[in-house]
DNA sequence: CCCAAGCAGTAAATCGTTTTCATTGTGGTT
DNA sequence: AACCACAATGAAAACGATTTACTGCTTGGG
């Protein structure tokens, strides 16, 4: 079954063999085709270590999430995946937690496995950017900081999409009662979605006061809590309700449903990532679609991109959100 | 960076660093200290398609799916993660397309990269199997009938969950007034769901009418079509209805919502799969939950206890479903 | 003082490819 | 007829590990 029984059972070299794999137009036509023969008969395929080590390529490419739970990640890994097959590439998942740990022989490089690797970090002091730096492993950085980076990345761009709904939300409520209820306050795309509200709020001339921005984490309960807590204390209004998450919003639409307050009649309100979940809940949810899927691709567009040309420039690339405009924020004034 | 540098920088032979790497007691111990110095000292990684080829393991599993969306496929591989990294080893994901179309050198066996694979087969006239049987590469089918089949599976086992969920309609539903809405006819899991749906009558001495069992798609849709048509001819009374997954649950419910039957009251519904979306409905959706993290981690325990030990018998796992109660299905009779 | 045993360590074969370099033979030019 | 370019192939050296013999050196026992 090595390449060393078909060159004997077609009498000629393995180099031969190989080359008829490889590269057929330095073989004569006849040997060729004998020697093709002779591999289906034989039924014979190339062990890809053995080529891996040889040729220091192996089309296996690596990708790291945090987790792989969850529909945007799972959505990422969708397109990684279908990236992967359409670039002839094969896919090698992990969660971070290998990484992490990063116990030298068990990292998620998987030394000389892959030709390379996209990865999402979550702990910026990790081993892993400066051991694939000194290994010149060629990597692509999910949702990170691109600043002074020195890897290729693609990042998700918050800015527009949450901008837009509150542009949005602000055709029928007053700057002053626009609020945005987001996860963990030192969330990286928590942080980007709470500026780019800050800053349409600013567009109108209305600075945002801390009242109108609040941080939990990315559930339903917390959004429901929150909802729950505005309603009871009346003085606080608020009419439009941007949600950090999809999560967050059908907590909120929860509370309002059960305090009598409508939506979207009384209270607008648009969530985040635009899941399965917006278009199945009554009313349908109003939402800034990211693209999770999009961003798997590109990422292993640019890591293929990096591994043909190694010492191309730097590519930042940024996937665009945006406002997918159902039910819930629609309607007249407050 | 190979093991032959470390061996000059530690002047001894390659194989006694390869001993202190991988079989640290037959080496002494000034040596051993001496070696594991200069390891670190260079930051040593031993390149695993070396290692691979030489050992003929490289550490690696594969799993293929029909596709990696949906909240069932990415459960699945959430588990399959997860046991993979706690067995040790990595992970390799495919969609099925690249194996269906296995177009020789594409294969998804990737051969000699992985240490074995989990699969789960929709073309039964595939060359996988052949191949991966010829091969002796280890092989663990997923959600596959296991008759007479020559590999390692793990099955669903819908019965025992479809028949609980019938059982608890029928506290409170006449057996003739109980339906069954199901997927595509020919799908593996809508015929056993609908075969466990007619023996749990049957056990109340009801044999099912063709009308109380109805094929579709899986999706809500179908579900909101169905109880549209039923809603509208009145004449066909139905007040419980077990509906093939949750996605077609929701639709009926919905469907119910518009026509003003009341759930629970006039219509008991549950659902299967116990996704995401049954808790967050209202009512809460009852649901027959699959445990899909569960058939991923069975999986790979099983392909690695294969892996270890060849010449074990097969076995066949069944992952038991079980049914959850929530608001959908409970109160009074009809 | 000698021998067997046991331990440390080494040289070299092996895994299955690719690839370089050398070697043929063949036909075309002068 | 001599020469050259070129196409087709083969032999052998990588690639980077593991592993199997095998060689010296200690030891301990008699």
């Amino acid at each position: 079954m090595s390449i060393e029984d078909v060159a004997s059972a077609a009498s000629v070299s393995t180099a031969t063999v190989s080359r008829v794999i490889n590269n057929p137009d330095l073989v004569a036509k006849a040997t060729a085709k004998r020697v093709q023969q002779v591999i289906v008969e034989l039924d014979y395929r190339p062990n890809m270590l053995a080529k891996g080590l040889s040729t220091r390529k192996t089309g296996v490419l690596g990708i790291a999430l945090p987790d792989i739970f969850g529909e945007f990640y799972s959505e990422l890994l969708r397109g990684a995946d279908s990236q992967a097959r359409a670039l002839g590439y094969h896919l090698l998942v992990s969660s971070e937690a290998r990484i992490r740990n990063g116990d030298h022989a068990e990292s998620a490089l998987a030394f000389g496995l892959i030709d390379g690797l996209a990865v999402m970090i979550t702990e910026p002091d990790g081993r892993l950017l400066p051991e694939a730096e000194r290994s010149g492993t060629p990597l692509v950085l999910l949702d990170a900081d691109p600043e002074g980076q020195k890897f290729d990345s693609v990042v998700v761009g918050n800015e527009s999409g949450a901008r837009e709904a509150v542009r949005h939300l602000l055709e029928s409520v007053e700057p002053s009662q626009c609020c945005f209820v987001g996860g963990p306050r030192e969330n990286f795309d928590t942080r980007h979605r709470a500026e780019a509200f800050r800053s349409a709020l600013a567009e109108r001339g209305h600075r945002a006061s801390d009242e109108q921005l609040s941080f939990g984490t990315y559930t339903t309960e917390w959004g429901h809590k929150w909802a729950s807590e505005r309603i009871a204390a009346k003085s606080k209004r608020c009419c439009g309700v941007l949600a950090g998450n999809d999560e967050i919003a059908y907590g909120i639409m929860q509370a309002c449903q059960d305090g009598g307050v409508s939506i979207p009649g009384a209270l607008k309100l648009i969530g985040f990532d635009d899941s399965r979940l917006a278009s199945l809940v009554r009313p349908r949810l109003s939402s800034v679609r990211v693209p999770a899927a999009e961003i798997g691709e590109a990422a292993l567009r640019l890591l293929v991109a990096r591994i043909k040309n190694p010492s191309n420039p730097r590519s930042h690339l940024t996937v665009q959100t945006k406002l997918v405009i159902r039910e819930s924020s629609v309607g007249k004034g407050s």
